[in-house]
DNA sequence: ACCCGGCTTTCACGGTTTTTTCACGGTCCG
DNA sequence: CGGACCGTGAAAAAACCGTGAAAGCCGGGT
């Protein structure tokens, strides 16, 4: 096989303010804000990163290991609890925030996938 | 300012994310994801696996030794049905998605072929 | 220097989910 | 009938995760 050459060409570097959004989540990451549903929310540096890190991608499933990678850098060691304990706590501000919502998913045995998704305040049955 | 160019030189043929596709089954190998019609099949890990081994020689009859050898790794043992015991769990959860479809058919003293098949759910007659 | 408060890391327990294993009951022949 | 083969529920064992709380860090104020 070859090689694969991949070429991108920005028209500018200053970024264009990057904007994720996500339910009613809108989230910052120049500033370091979230607003959810205009209501800033008060996140760590931790939660804020591992938070833009899967809205990033949101509807994939990321491992733990490429959460680690990206939000703490370096490998994560095998022991270390670090990620579930920020989705935890992850979990516990977004739920405050947006009562009925799921952001986060769990995936045993792949890692965790991003994506917001109704309640079923929707009064299904 | 200028513009800013960005160059990616892979050594090898690029890893082009793998994806499978069987009937409307989207697998994403490198993800661990499985959408049926879009939406996300909650899979477990050696589910998962098993059903990449098998759609990735979709049409052909595979053994339950070599379908050992690539999910469990490892020869498998007489009398151990595992691999049985996954193909059961397999088909319930793709019965379940997407009812009017068959995938996985049995050999008798073969193996397991996966093939998307249209069902009879299509009202003949 | 000392204390305080917030953030991060680490530890540990307990609940869940997954994986493995077992066993019973069908089916398809000869 | 008897044996090989397969589907599958369920128990047992193992792996995986959620989370409260202890412990470590660090900067700011007094």
């Amino acid at each position: 096989m070859g090689v694969c050459i991949v070429v991108a060409v920005y028209p500018e570097s200053p970024e264009l303010p990057e904007i994720l959004y996500a339910g009613e989540l809108e989230i910052r990451p120049e500033e370091g804000l979230v607003l959810a549903t205009g209501q800033a929310l008060t996140l760590s540096v931790r939660e804020f990163e591992l938070l833009a890190a899967m809205a990033r991608r949101q509807g994939t499933i990321i491992s733990r290991g490429d959460l680690y990678r990206t939000v703490w850098g370096g490998e994560l060691r095998p022991g270390d609890r670090s990620v579930d304990v920020y989705v935890s706590k992850l979990r516990n501000k977004l739920e405050t925030a947006l009562p009925d919502r799921r952001f986060i998913h769990t995936h045993p045995g792949f890692g965790y996938r991003f994506q917001p998704q109704p309640s079923r305040n929707v009064h299904i049955e």
